[in-house]
RNA sequence: GUGGGUAUAGCUCAGUUGGUUAGAGCGCCAGGUUGUGGCCCUGGAGGCCGUGGGUUCAAGUCCCACUACUCACCCCA
């Protein structure tokens, strides 16, 4: 047990950090690209949050939540779902006060309480995009766009956007009852969940994967038929502006969501390469959310996206991501005079900003260039009696094997002429 | 919560019909080179064979349970 981490985690080791530190870098990028900023919660919230939040009815609410009591004897749940905790604390802090609309990213960790498959974690990290403020479609394909052409960057190809339109209030509640009456006559010959869906949430009959039930959702009425004109004209505006963005999406009119609430957008980024948990991205428009959150009337639309899931893709699909900093200079040394007088060395180039390392095993020298080259030292300086006794190093350039002598004093300067310059890590292509 | 598969070294895996001190490749450390990495050669370290029980003269191997991992269902990122 102490040497096991606990069921549905993921360490991520040194040897991967990067990938971490270069998607975290693009997440920078297209937000501050796209006008969202980044806004931070805890990762605990009331539990009441959630439940109000994302439904009662809910899986995530009646199954996976991580729930605990506090020594204050409060109901607290590690963050379920980044929605309503971003909600929660653009109310809180009078956001609806500044600037509309509000424009607000988050990326951190999601905990749900399921069994792990590929792709599917207890713990997962989430980069997701919350817009509160504006029930303008544009803004819809906006969202979408970005976590479009946030994947396309990375690399990815294999990507398939889902779109659909849920209704509103309005218009919902008509295609419900037509789904009742369309699905009653068949309720015998279908599964068991089908039947559970049946009374609970019809909506979700239209995407089981069971032979049967698939055969008689075939023919079930679809919401974009039972749409209201307001929200059939939203949705046709949103079309426009994908096809216009250059958005490459198709109209499904199957993919639900699990989440209560959502009303007329919804959509879902597929990756082909992922197993059965195929979505790396989903979201939508929740115009009722805020209100039900004690907020004034207030549209909003989002979404999430998984990074472990993104990260899976990107292997699967065999991407390569641009690999860490490596050292600039790694001191290397012969005899006792000499290792005593690296490590103040080595010091002394990193108060000059450079990136430089040295051995703590007692080496030998073909050690040490060993484990230079396993660090990827771009230099090596070596430094021995005879060097001490001049003041120089001889230091030699690890790709091409050239060496080169160079005075100690001049280490660093030396260093900063050979080291290609300093490039804005947002620079655009 | 339900179902299938798997569990041997840090990693990927061998291990005959049960039979003595459990192997390989990669990685790690060292030597070959008295001061020079990558390639090559040699050596070394590293294994309660997932855990517990059972069958047997004898179990890594057969049986049971548990746990973990894994894939799928439900649902989701």
């Amino acid at each position: 047990m102490l040497t096991t981490r606990p069921r549905g985690t993921l360490d991520v080791t040194p040897a991967e950090a990067f990938k971490w530190h270069y998607v975290e870098e693009q997440i920078r990028r297209i937000t501050r690209q796209y006008g969202y900023t980044e806004l931070r919660t805890p990762i605990f919230e009331h539990t009441e949050l959630f439940a109000r939040g994302v439904g009662e009815t809910t899986d995530v609410v009646q199954k996976e939540m991580y729930t605990f009591t506090d020594k204050g004897g409060r109901s607290l749940t590690l963050r379920a779902e980044g929605t309503a905790p971003a909600v929660r604390a653009y109310l809180e802090n009078g956001l609806e006060a500044e600037a509309q609309p509000t424009k607000v990213y988050y990326l951190g960790p999601i905990f749900r309480y399921e069994r792990p498959q590929a792709g599917r974690l207890r713990q997962h990290t989430q980069f997701g995009v919350e817009a509160f403020g504006s029930a303008n479609p544009a803004l819809d394909a906006e969202i979408i766009h970005l976590a479009w052409v946030f994947l396309k960057r990375l690399g990815l190809s294999g990507l398939t956007v889902d779109v659909n339109s849920l209704g509103c209030p309005a218009c919902r509640p008509v295609h419900r009852q037509a789904l009742l009456d369309y699905f009653r006559p068949h309720a015998d010959g279908l599964c068991a969940d089908c039947r559970r869906r049946y009374a609970q949430n019809p909506l979700r009959l239209l995407d089981c994967k069971n032979g049967a039930c698939r055969r008689v959702a075939a023919g079930a009425p679809v919401i974009l038929d039972h749409l209201c004109d307001e929200c059939a004209g939203h949705f046709a505006r949103l079309r426009q502006y994908l096809a216009e963005f250059g958005v490459e999406f198709r109209v499904n009119p199957w993919i639900v969501r699990g989440f209560d609430y959502y009303t007329r957008t919804v959509f879902e980024i597929i990756h082909e390469g992922l197993g059965a948990q195929s979505t790396v991205c989903g979201g939508g428009r929740y115009d009722g959310l805020i209100a039900h959150l004690g907020g004034k009337p207030t549209p909003g639309i989002g979404f999430g996206l998984g990074l472990e899931r993104l990260l899976l893709a990107l292997e699967k699909q065999g991407v390569r991501l641009p690999p860490p900093a490596a050292v600039d200079l790694f001191v290397a040394t012969v005899g006792e005079a000499a290792a005593e007088r690296a490590p103040a060395l080595v010091a002394e180039l990193r108060r000059e900003g450079m990136a430089a390392d040295l051995d703590y095993l007692g080496r030998s020298l073909k050690g040490q260039l060993k484990y230079a080259d396993r660090l990827r030292a771009r230099f090596v300086a070596v430094l021995g009696e005879a060097e001490l006794a001049e003041g120089r190093a001889r230091v030699k350039e690890m790709a091409t094997g050239q060496e080169t002598e160079v005075k100690l004093g001049e280490l660093a300067s030396w260093l900063r002429r050979q080291l290609p310059p300093p490039q804005g890590r947002n620079a655009d292509e």
